[in-house]
DNA sequence: CCTCGCATGTAACACGTTACATGATTCA
DNA sequence: TGAATCATGTAACGTGTTACATGCGAGG
């Protein structure tokens, strides 16, 4: 029976169900406020918030409440004492695991094999999509929920800073190989 | 019969096998390569190498030889030039789809719900991860194959920038909650 | 000769995305 | 009243990790 270690994007559900109010959230809300504030570092779609959240409140760690009209579903599910407990004690764990997997710097590794040409507009279209990318974590605002709180301001100067660099390597990267085409 | 589109490390095992000089690698080569060179922001397991060096070769785009020793398989593949065709192809889209999951920024959102002493606890062992992590990209070698290719260089430079940025945030992250527990 | 690390691989499972289905609400 | 969009969900599929199995070679 034991369930198993609870996901991630379990501790996501957790942490944003466990706010000052404790609103009540459903599964919807939840997937609009990672696509709203987290979504430059983590992404979780509907197919896994849904399911996760019948799991954890098997496990106790939330509780729903149904809120159907008509016949259309909807559930709202807030923390519980055992989910607050449980997203503690995985807040304070040491392992933090990060997982990349960047398509654009992968054909960057590669474009020695093509024309210098080539190259030189492969970086410019990734620079492209990295200012697309900057203005898109600029736009974000914090709602009313994260009011005083100072961690979503941290992060969303981190993700600003994080392109910025990377549209700065771009630079850097575009002009050495310019100057070598030049040679 | 049409194959699927080949997956992000058919793509990884052409490029690695698309050298100057062509060597022909094992799958354990292919995963040495990927993890002394781009294992901060890709990665790949057995798992999944050996499995898709076989669909490759049944789609064409690499060739096996068996170099068997006794009781021991050992299989090496070399490019064929329909896979070379198909890694330039990939090279040139302009998708460039970045995936990123980091359990350690999650963390430090929902830091809001610690004390102030555990939220800078937690920005200090993020950020002591984060310099390990430098020390492993610093680390990289560019080996005999890439001797001459500019693309290894300039991505290990950008790997050493990103996670001096990160440690640069984590600085001043740390000092922005000091003065707030101060004040 | 025994053990440990290298090298090769597979099978079972966990994780995540996509495409779809369905009903409610809004607004032209 | 029809089309678009909001809201809720599920099922099928593809991706990626882990744990295991197996044989070889080197060193005590």
């Amino acid at each position: 029976m034991n369930a198993a270690r609870p996901s991630n994007v379990a501790h996501v559900i957790l942490g944003f169900l466990s706010t000052k109010e404790d609103t009540p959230k459903s599964g919807y809300d939840i997937k609009q406020l990672i696509d709203k504030s987290v979504c430059f570092f983590f992404a979780a779609s509907y197919g896994q918030i849904y399911p996760e959240l019948k799991k954890l409140t098997a496990a106790g760690l939330v509780e729903g409440t149904d809120e159907a009209t008509g016949g259309r579903a909807r559930t709202t599910y807030k923390i519980t004492e055992s989910g607050r407990a449980t997203l503690r004690s995985w807040l304070l764990e040491d392992e933090n695991r990060v997982e990349m997997r960047d398509q654009g710097l992968l054909r960057i590794l590669f474009a020695d094999t093509l024309s210098p040409a080539e190259r030189v507009e492969k970086l410019r279209q990734l620079r492209g999509q990295r200012v697309a990318d900057l203005a898109e974590v600029e736009a974000i605002e914090i709602g009313p929920e994260g009011d005083g709180l100072l961690m979503p301001e941290l992060l969303i100067d981190y993700g600003v800073g994080m392109h910025r660099y990377e549209i700065d390597w771009c630079d850097r990267a575009i002009a050495r190989l310019e100057k070598d085409a030049d040679a």
